[in-house]
Parts: C-alpha cells; structure tokens; sequence
DNA sequence: TTAGTTCAAACATAATTTTTGTTAGTACTA
DNA sequence: TAGTACTAACAAAAATTATGTTTGAACTAA
C-alpha cells in the first residue's frame, strides 16, 4: 500500500473517533509537512469522506454506513487475492459468470483475465475496464445509475438488465454475513438486485473476507440456503460453520502453501 | 505524446503500407532495441493490431476499417481538445446530456468535470470512469456488450436503454460527415443507435475533427438536416459549408487566441 | 542434425511520473 | 492587526515505468 494511502486511512479513523481532525496534528504524528496533509484533506474531501474547515476537516455524514470504495478497496487486499484465487477453481472455460461490484470481485476479475472464453456479466465499470483489451471474453454491462465513489451501477435500468438473463455462476460480493440473519448489505437497493440475480444463477458463490463474519448489515439479500459456496481466508468459528453445513453451505479456505512470498 | 505511442503509431503505418513488419528493420529505423521492439508488438498484438511472428508480425485483419482506439485517441489529440472547450459553450447546469462513445468526447467529458449539476448519459465506459468520484454530476451508464479496445457498449441493451430516455443535448461522435452522405460511421449497429439517440434529444451537437470532412464511412448515421450544431477545428471547404448552411447546421469553430502556448 | 537467429526472462539502468517539501505571497480568524 | 492557515508555483525526492543488456532456451533453414 502506497504511504499516502496509509496515512489517508489513519486520518479516516482518527475523524471516525473524534468527528474532527487538525491540519498541524497530523502533519506531527505523521511526520509529514503540513502541505501534504492538505493536499490529502482536499483528497479525501473531493470524495465526499470529510468536508474543509480552516485548520482541520470534519466528518462528512456519509450516504451510508458503508466505508468508502477506496478505503475498502486496500483494506484486506491479501486476503481478497487469496479468496479470488480460489474463486477461479470454479470457473471453467465458456462459462456465463456475474462478477458483482464490490472490492473482492475486482481482484477476482484480474484473475479472470488469464481465461480465453468467458462470458463476463457486470454491474460494475471497475470490472469492465480491466476487459476492455481482451480479445476474446465477451463482458456484458449492466446500464445504471453510476453510484458515486463506487464505479456500480445501480438502480431500475440494472434490475431490469438482469431480470432479462441467467447465468451458470453468480459471484456474490456482500456486507456481511451471519448465522441468524444470513447475507447482508448496506443499501436496500442493492440487496434485492442481489436477491434476484442469485435466483437466476445455477450456482451462487459468495465471496467474504473474514473481517464480515457474524456481522449484520441494514439490508437482507438472502438466507444462507440460497447460497451454494462461500469462499473465505479462513473458517469460520462454530456457530457460523454449523449453521452453513446445515444449510448444506459448502465451505471453500484457500491452501496458503506459501502464497505470501 | 509517450515515445512508446510514437513507435506505436510509427509500427501501425507500417503495417498499413506493407501488411508485415521485421523487428530488427523496426529496431534499427527507431534506434532502439530489439527487446523494446518486441514488447511494442506484444502490446500490439494484446490490443488485436497484429499477430506475431519469428522475427516480426503480419497485420490482423481488422474487425471493421475503424483504426484501433488506442491509436485513435492520441490522434489529432489537440483539435480534439479545441473541440471540447468549444462544446462545453453549448452545457447549462441542470441539462441532460449525452455524451457519445469516441474519442472526441471523452475530451468533452473532462470539460464537464468543472460543472457542478448536471445528468451525463453515455454507453462509454470511459466516460462513466472519469465521473466516478464527482459527487454531484448523475451519471447514467447505458448497458450493453462491451466492445473489445474500445471501451463502448453496444447491441440491444444499449438501445433499448436509450430508447426509455429523453435528453436536452446529444453531443455526437461519428466517423466522417460529407456534402453527400450527411454523417457516416464504420459500423451498421452504431449509426442505428445514434440516430436513435439523436430523435431523442432536444438538440443534436455533432463533435468532427477537420480530417473527417467530406469523407464517407460505411454506415450512414442521418442525413444533415437532423443535426443543429457542428463543431470542428476549422472552416471545411465551400461545398459543405454550404450543404451544412442550406440544412440549417450551424458551425462553429473555437477562435484560437493561443491555446497552444 | 547444426549454425545462426530469434525469443523470453531476469536483472540493471535510464527516463518519467508522482509525491512531497519549500517558499512566497494571499486570505482568513480572533 | 498580528498570527495562523491557505494556495500556487516551483524544487527535490521517491516511486514507477520504460528501456537496454545479458543469458540460456527455442526456433529456422540449410
């Protein structure tokens, strides 16, 4: 991870604890100039996180209680690789897959890229232009209203878009997932497009990083019986692991011989 | 422009003019290494230009007479520019505008970055990439199948998607305009779907470089007379001036008080 | 086969781009 | 009005990307 990105997350969790940041403390407990730390106060701003005072930043009250794409996106990003590693052992050559928005879904796009024939089913821009060069996999994107900071699209254009197909795989990218209230997510919206593209999918493989275990989110997308796969970097405690097996969940943990080099 | 574009292009006109190219002809005319000369043709053959051979590549037949997107982009890179801070003339916050596929208008769409509301409809992935993170310009994305190098969707999402919609402004891209043949494209299926979106919109806007002027593509998009504006880099000749006046086009040409300093 | 090329991989070096710091002059705040 | 924070412009440093070189393997044509 890039410095400044490191220091962009500490200043994110500094303004989660106290609403409120200075310009000159920053700059000390970063060891930075004072420049630098405006230059990415107005960064942060420019994506709707915190909002300029003289002086410091202040919160912005968010859309949502969901972090920011780009915080999220570099947050368990070895984790994330490691599951979309082994998310492409269920993929086989000419397959229809949905490869959902979301940051673990993107890193299972690159490996995606390796495949000849494929077709590639998205509602995410991020997704797509990592296609766009690739001669010979066919990608399908959904329409939609562009959601600000997150490259998806969403909205009745993408519902309608994927009432209209079905597909072999759907790779599901979720808020959280728990024993009681199955898989969640943090806008309704986007919950139920969830709920209906996992209806038309043969198989849907949900893709979570441990970090979501036993976490509920605002919105319901479906119980943990629709689900046939879930893709992790590691089991989950007992209560979780039973209620998955029951729901004849199957449970897939990457090998790690020696993956991080 | 990157000197690895320069030698890009230079590799292109080859392959025009003789169907093949040798890597140790291309190293020495470009004096650079042959190592280097082989990763231009790698990265030629990725985007579908060409396909390698022992000792040096053979052109591949084109999907359309259309040069490739990435050649395109950096061609007349500047008029494009000229272009775009032109047609921004033509915006009004609130307006509803269609922003076209091509390469002209993605130099528009970074013009409209600086607007502050404003609801852009496009079928390029480019164009949506470059307002994710504005917070406050909608964007619509159309759906559709995304079309390999280019980054444009495409088929019948695409116009069923635009066939829902109504819009202030369609500021259109095409492959050449002449006296004769109004606006022309290389491919059948996109000169329908812009004629589509051009009943649609309370005004039509069309963004042509001057090299495009009374030349004549394959697919004929609509005849002059549907058009209200033409922007270009300069004044074409007497005949379609003078088609374009009897039609009731208006020109309209940036006045150039050293842009290029 | 074999001699002469061409190739790809790995590393070193050069060039470019991005990030950060500094300075100087302007704007804000108490 | 003094003191601090700000922006813009430039300089320096760091990181990234592009290119060249070397090596050994793979290909081609006699």
């Amino acid at each position: 991870m890039s410095s400044s990105m490191k220091r962009k997350q500490i200043i994110q969790q500094h303004l989660e604890n106290d609403q409120t940041v200075q310009v000159n403390e920053l700059a000390q407990e970063l060891s930075v100039s004072e420049m630098t730390i405006r230059r990415d106060l107005s960064e942060l701003e420019r994506i709707g996180v915190l909002k300029r005072t003289h002086g410091g930043a202040i919160k912005e009250v968010s859309r949502s209680y969901e972090p920011p794409f780009s915080l999220r996106r570099s947050r368990h990003l070895e984790q994330k690789q490691l599951i979309a590693r082994e998310a492409v052992r269920f993929v086989t050559e000419g397959d229809t897959v949905v490869i959902d928005s979301g940051t673990s879904s993107i890193e299972l796009a690159k490996e995606l890229l390796s495949f000849t024939h494929l077709t590639v089913i998205t509602p995410s821009i991020h997704t797509a232009m990592l296609f766009t060069d690739h001669p010979t996999i066919e990608v399908l994107v959904s329409g939609g209203m562009l959601r600000t900071g997150e490259g998806s699209l969403v909205g009745d254009f993408t519902r309608h878009f994927f009432e209209q197909l079905y597909f072999d795989t759907f790779f599901l990218s979720a808020a959280a997932i728990s024993s009681e209230s199955g898989l969640t997510e943090y806008i309704q919206e986007d919950a139920a497009i969830k709920r209906m593209i996992a209806s038309h999918a043969k198989k849907t493989i949900a893709l979570i990083t441990s970090d979501k275990f036993e976490k509920t989110a605002f919105a319901r997308i479906c119980p943990l019986q629709d689900i046939d796969v879930v893709i992790s970097d590691r089991e989950p405690a007992a209560q979780l692991s039973a209620a998955l097996h029951s729901n004849h969940v199957e449970m897939s943990i990457p090998s790690q011989q020696g993956e991080n080099l």
